[in-house]
This record gives C-alpha cells, structure tokens and sequence, in this order.
DNA sequence: ACTCTATTTAGATGATTAGCTAATCATCGA
DNA sequence: TCGATGATTAGCTAATCATCTAAATAGAGT
C-alpha cells in the first residue's frame, strides 16, 4: 500500500491512470499524452505496475495497459475510511498507536 | 493537490495524520511515537503544513498540531470520484485528454 | 540574567527518483 | 532474412528526499 501511494505522487502516473480510466490502451498510446521520453515513460509504467495499480498485457510488439480499478480503490477508500470519510464504516480506533501521551510516567 | 499526494507518499507522515486524527497533538508528543530525530520530525510537519494537511498552532514553548479533515477529504475523495468511486458523483469524463486515439490521423 | 525545555533551522550525507540518450529485445511484414 | 516498429533495459546526470548532528530560537521558571 506504500507502493501505490507512492505510486500516485507523481503527477504524470495520475494522470496515466486517469487516461486508463477511460480505455485500455498501449504504451506508445499513452506516451502521445506525455513531454517526456518513451524510456521515462516506460520507467512510470513499472511503478505503476510494481504497485499493482496497472495490467500489462503484450499483444504482438505492443503492450496494452489496463487500470485495476480495484486496487486503486481499496487503496484510497482504505486509507479514507481511516479518517471516517467516504463510507459508513466507522475510523478504526486504532490500537497499533500505543498511547505514549504522559511526557514521562 | 500535488502537494497533498506527494506528503501522503511517506508512510511517517501518514501515520502522523492518523495521529492526528484522534486528537491534536504537540510536535514533541507525535515525535515519541517515531523511531527518527526530532529535526526529522519537524522536517516531515512542515511537508504536512505546506501540503495544508495540518495546522499548527504555537502556545508558549509548544507548538500543537491540527489535522485538516477537510482538505484531507477533499483531495482524497475528490480524486476518487475522478475514478468514479466513493459517491454518487459520475467519474469526469474529462475533456482534458485529448482523444489522439488514432495511431496516425 | 540564567537555565531548562520545546522546537526549528543549518548544513551535510546517502539514497532514491525522474529525466535523458543510446542500445537492446521482440515481433511483424515484405 | 532484413528492416521497420513498439517497447524496454542500460547507464548516466541532476534533483529531490529522508535522515543525521550541531546550533539557534523562543518561552517559562527561578
């Protein structure tokens, strides 16, 4: 989960997912949408992948790139649910915090 | 917005918003709950304050520290709603891409 | 004024990252 | 088999980042 947040800091992999929201589509499509190298968008591409937030799949010489949609979706709304938004579920009450408040018992 | 998701990259800053959550807390208080320097720490809420996820607030030597829900939710949902998840709002269908589906007009 | 505590700033360092060009790999069509 | 095309890998540089120690700042209490 790192990894796809990590993933989404940069802004040209956000907007590769949002291209992919609307369709499938291969590497050299996606590269038209970028200023940047085809090898740099090719490194994107394996973050993304490497996150689990994309598909690769090779047809022939061209690799067509699906989201996962699902992913991506646990991952935000988890981590929303973490601070009470975006569902009914209620913030967990979080006992991985041990509550070290007094300064010095 | 880019901001937001570049301090939401490190796994330390997002678990000081958890922090956050259930209830303000001193620089010294959240420092306790991490294994790194104090320097450090202060380095990671100031990544939180100009990303606007926190507010800090300086009483006498303390300085105490704020989540802000809301640009928190703002950000978050709002760009899951740009996939369509996590409410009722239609995904974009977002007229910033243009369409240059056609390998070659 | 001095000192203790809380926090931040300064400055340095090692690791990671985004970007490039050049080279390689893989597949297709002639 | 050759050459073209789509994509990735290799190797590099510059910039950013997380971290540290040491020093500075700022209140509060004595």
């Amino acid at each position: 989960m790192n990894r796809v947040f990590k993933a989404l800091a940069d802004p040209t992999r956000r907007k590769v997912l949002e291209l992919l929201r609307q369709r499938p589509m291969t590497a050299g499509e996606l590269c038209e949408h970028f200023p940047v190298s085809r090898p740099t968008m090719s490194a994107h591409f394996n973050v993304l992948r490497e996150a689990d937030l994309v598909d690769a799949r090779k047809q022939g010489t061209t690799v067509t790139y699906r989201i996962k949609l699902s992913v991506l979706e646990d991952a935000l709304l988890g981590f929303a649910q973490t601070f009470g938004f975006g569902a009914d579920t209620p913030p967990a009450s979080d006992p991985v915090t041990a509550p070290s408040r007094g300064p010095r018992s």
